[in-house]
DNA sequence: CAATTCCCGATCAATTTAGTCGGGAATGAA
DNA sequence: TTCATTCCCGACTAAATTGATCGGGAATTG
């Protein structure tokens, strides 16, 4: 179990533009100072994650990036497929992936192994995806645990 | 999540020492072309699992290797450990991996987001950690589905 | 038009991964 | 003792991935 880089600097941004005030563009030199990210990374990760319909942006002065959902609505598991390509592989070890053409690896156990590697997948997904910005933020902030509007 | 193929080729060699008769060694020869491992890096393999103690060897004529502990008592979470050293470091990437000696970050929902990698780390640990080598052989036999013997 | 701000492809160094190579050391049989 | 067998072990390497950097270009606004 790994995050890149790429992928939390992903999710540090988003948490900022997800902390700071709406309808108010953040620009690139704010967010790469507030979060700590290299600026011409940032560059490519915001890229991505506008192409993936997280964030919107605008240019010119007083231009940058804001947020294009709800904090709600937007998932740690969401932000890192789309800039790592995807959360999980492991169900996917034993078939395609790496054998090129290959034939199929057969052991004992392979397809109990197979069988687990996909539920660990299944967990691991189901926890990033289940786990929005805004739950984040709220865990930051002990006096609104839970929700007041509904 | 991603598993090296290190990991993979470590369990498959145990999977099939835990499926062969027991009290007489393997020979790696037989491992690699059964498990479809490279031969010089398998023994790179068994080596680790060896100082893991989750093997053992014997050598010359008509040594080789065996299980040094029921297949039962050997979870697919041990050996990922041996041989690529951790499991998970997710709940370490905001404090010291990388950032060597550098200011800890501060951005909004850090301490949240550090605590939703740990409890992501502490799923997939328990899961991996759990799971057995002879949990993932009993699943490839559909005869007995629950243990006989306890 | 000119400052600002995002957009985008190319390149690069360091690290990790997935092995290979070449021999050495212990063991047991003849 | 000698020899084949089998594990032991360190050094090396090629390819892929990661984590960026660089240099300019395109849109927008005042």
């Amino acid at each position: 179990m790994k995050i890149s880089k790429k992928a939390e600097y992903a999710i540090r941004a988003i948490l900022i533009l997800a902390d700071s005030p709406p309808n108010q563009p953040l620009q690139m030199q704010d967010l790469s100072e507030t979060g700590s990210i290299p600026l011409k990374f940032l560059e490519q990760i915001m890229l991505l994650l506008k192409k993936g319909a997280i964030v919107r942006s605008k240019r010119g002065v007083g231009g940058g990036y804001q947020l294009n959902r709800p904090a709600r609505s937007i998932s740690l598991g969401e932000i890192i497929q789309i800039v790592d390509g995807s959360l999980c592989s492991l169900g996917e070890l034993l078939r395609a992936s790496g054998n090129h053409g290959a034939p199929a690896p057969s052991f004992p156990g392979v397809s109990g192994l197979e069988t687990s590697f996909q539920e660990l997948d299944d967990l691991v997904n189901s926890y990033l995806l289940g786990k929005s910005v805004e739950d984040i933020l709220a865990m930051d902030r002990p006096e609104d645990v839970l929700a007041f509007e509904i």
